[in-house]
DNA sequence: TGTCTATGATACTACAGGAG
DNA sequence: CTCCTGTAGTATCATAGACA
């Protein structure tokens, strides 16, 4: 394991040879390729799960494969697939995703889970996008990773169109209508995706907030930083729900001991 | 010829278990 | 208890081949 980097180094100008990671979370892959994986899922499983060997079977490929493995990985950025380790079962909106009745909106949704697609998105929502270098050069500043720049902005450009973000033209990202108003009000009903858990409640909840609501531990002690993530992934999904505000802010202040005085003894 | 897709390889990270 | 090592999983890079 040692010795390759060096071998990297001398291959030729060590310069820059070596490997740059990308600080922002992209997709290698498009929200299509996600989107089949929520559909072979759902064909065979519904909302139940699966391992590695039978998403593979069921897509045409090799567990072992990298794509295979890429495709998780850009189906689980997406949001449309969770589980640990080989393990997959759809989430609330991969669920969605395939439900031709919901489809568009939650693309988008899912469109907008991935951390690069979101940055842009809020770069350039209701402007003019730049052309593809300046997109590129733009992504770069974003976190990406100088080798990767054109593959992130072909799949950004693909999951953009996929997702609907792109119907009034290449040049302008539109967030499709549906996304503020469809979903959250029409299942007035029981059937709202069975072992959801917190289906018997009553309020018409948005799948990305119930989803959230469903990670909150049971009991027991739940640390400031787990606290605060949660916090900031609800305050995300606030945005994409209800649209953006003014911000918020969540932070962490240390506790100062005033228990002084509340000491028994 | 340029772009896209699929694939193998590699770097990085987290975690468990054992030795000192 | 701490440090070291091995292992597994994840993220990223590089490239060959297919296709328009």
């Amino acid at each position: 394991m040692t010795g390759q980097t060096e071998t990297i180094d001398s291959a030729s100008k060590p310069e820059q040879r070596t490997r740059q990671r990308s600080t922002i979370s992209f997709p290698y892959m498009d929200l299509r390729s996600a989107v089949a994986f929520a559909d072979a899922i759902h064909a065979h499983v519904g909302t139940g799960e699966c391992d590695d060997d039978q998403l593979a079977a069921w897509t045409s490929q090799s567990a072992k494969s990298s794509t295979f493995r890429v495709q998780v990985y850009t189906a689980r950025m997406f949001g449309v697939l969770e589980g640990d380790g080989p393990r997959h079962r759809l989430t609330e909106l991969g669920r969605q995703v395939v439900d031709p009745n919901q489809a568009r909106a939650a693309k988008a949704r899912a469109f907008l889970n991935v951390p690069l697609y979101r940055a842009v998105f809020d770069k350039y929502k209701g402007g003019v996008i730049p052309p593809a270098a300046a997109l590129e050069r733009d992504m770069v500043q974003l976190g990406v990773a100088e080798k990767q720049r054109d593959r992130a902005r072909q799949a950004f450009e693909r999951s953009a169109d996929q997702a609907g973000f792109f119907e009034h033209g290449r040049n302008r990202l539109v967030q499709p209508g549906v996304i503020a108003g469809e979903t959250p009000q029409q299942q007035p009903s029981a059937e709202n995706g069975g072992n959801g858990g917190s289906g018997g409640g009553s309020g018409p909840k948005d799948p990305l907030i119930a989803a959230l609501i469903q990670k909150l531990p049971q009991s027991g002690p739940w640390d400031a930083v787990q606290r605060v993530a949660w916090l900031n992934l609800m305050k995300m999904a606030f945005q994409l729900t209800y649209g953006a505000a003014d911000e918020i802010e969540i932070t962490v202040k240390p506790v100062i001991s005033t228990s002084a005085s509340q000491q028994p003894s």
